[in-house]
DNA sequence: GATACGTGGGA
DNA sequence: TTCCCAAGTAT
């Protein structure tokens, strides 16, 4: 056992938190709808969808996506981009890709059942060391730590932990500490717990110590340390990008839409046409008008401001400047020109659907 | 090890 | 308003 570990559990009863812990979760877990069952398929799907994302926002999207892809099957088949536009508005979209490239390879290499083993599924694309852990303990049982943000969280309190949780590093320590104390019995039970734990009681603010069921294990709660854990360094937030977009209208009255590229950020999904604005010019308009020209020869007219989006990003801002125009002539490859009704049918990311909304809004004046 | 990668909600 | 996220993974 890691030295550090091992002194962390000196005078901890693990037997008795095993106990108090999945005790207290068999009781008051949440009925979620991907408790319903132990389809490992189903469990994996809503794993994917919780990384970094709210229960609250998964679950309708859960509902959605289960209905549309119910199996291994009908998700390896799926098409690409009906399969962005079902995780449209969730974020992070290469988890979507990652999962259906996943569960292909199921489909191939192990006759559509999702591999019991760490070793195995843990090399599928998109499952990560929390992700092996989550599937496979719940789904078959296996005591494989499930460190996530919860997890660091409870645990840092209980063991008076200080190390730096934003650090990747320290993940690793977490996972070592819990391949000590998971429940051998109940591994599920143990790891749905500390996560429970986590988004119940041991909250980020204000932890509710009086209704938690491992209080007497906790050290953070014996020195009145609660509040001062975990240790979180600042995220530094990113560069602000400023862009002109368009809903240009061809001769015809249809829309120009544009494909994103496959790498990236927001790969493959949609956008309205639109440019970067290089602080310090001014005139964008005139220079959206040139460069279109310039680029493609397509004579382009930007008729009336629609609106100002604003977009944070984890790791970047986008000023998105919106106009309404027309454009005449050839377009680029990766451009497309749909009706009207059919815009709604490509995936589009939040600020692209926020400018659609106010198209739609002002035309209807 | 640091950074890219989304979004909507709560304090 | 501003900040901090929330059940992480890939490179």
């Amino acid at each position: 056992m890691n030295e550090r570990v091992s002194v962390l559990l000196k005078n901890f009863n693990i037997e008795e938190f095993q106990k108090s812990l999945i005790e207290w979760f068999q009781e008051e877990k949440r009925n979620l709808p991907w408790r319903a069952d132990k389809d490992p398929y189903k469990i994996w799907v809503s794993e994917v969808m919780l990384q970094q994302t709210r229960v609250d926002t998964v679950i309708p999207y859960f509902y959605r996506f289960i209905e549309k892809y119910p199996n291994i099957e009908a998700l390896a088949n799926a098409d690409e981009q009906e399969l962005l536009k079902t995780w449209e508005g969730l974020g992070y979209y290469s988890r979507v890709k990652n999962l259906q490239a996943a569960v292909k390879e199921v489909q191939t290499q192990y006759g559509g059942v999702v591999p019991d083993e760490k070793k195995t599924f843990s090399k599928l694309k998109g499952v990560g060391p929390y992700t092996t852990g989550a599937v496979l303990s719940i789904a078959y049982n296996k005591p494989i730590p499930a460190v996530d943000g919860n997890v660091m969280r409870v645990l840092s309190r209980i063991f008076e932990i200080e190390d730096d949780i934003i650090k990747v590093r320290t993940r690793k320590l977490f996972e070592e500490l819990v391949e000590e104390i998971i429940s051998r019995e109940d591994p599920s039970s143990f790891n749905q717990g500390l996560m429970e734990l986590g988004a119940l009681i041991c909250k980020p603010t204000s932890p509710d110590c009086l209704l938690c069921p491992v209080r007497d294990h906790c050290r953070a709660f014996q020195h009145g340390t609660e509040t001062r854990l975990p240790v979180k360094s600042k995220q530094k937030k990113g560069r602000t990008v400023q862009y002109i977009a368009a809903i240009l209208l061809d001769e015809r009255g249809k829309v120009v839409i544009r494909k994103r590229p496959d790498e990236g950020l927001l790969a493959s999904l949609w956008e309205f046409p639109n440019e970067e604005v290089i602080s310090g010019k001014k005139n964008m308009i005139i220079d959206f008008e040139n460069e279109w020209l310039d680029k493609y020869g397509a004579n382009v007219d930007l008729l009336e401001p629609l609106c100002v989006v604003e977009h944070v990003f984890s790791h970047l801002t986008w000023k998105i400047h919106a106009f309404v125009g027309l454009v005449k002539g050839e377009l680029p490859q990766n451009m497309k020109v749909v009706a009207f009704e059919e815009v709604d049918e490509y995936p589009f990311p939040v600020p692209y659907q926020k400018m659609w909304k106010e198209y739609k809004k002002k035309i209807a004046i």
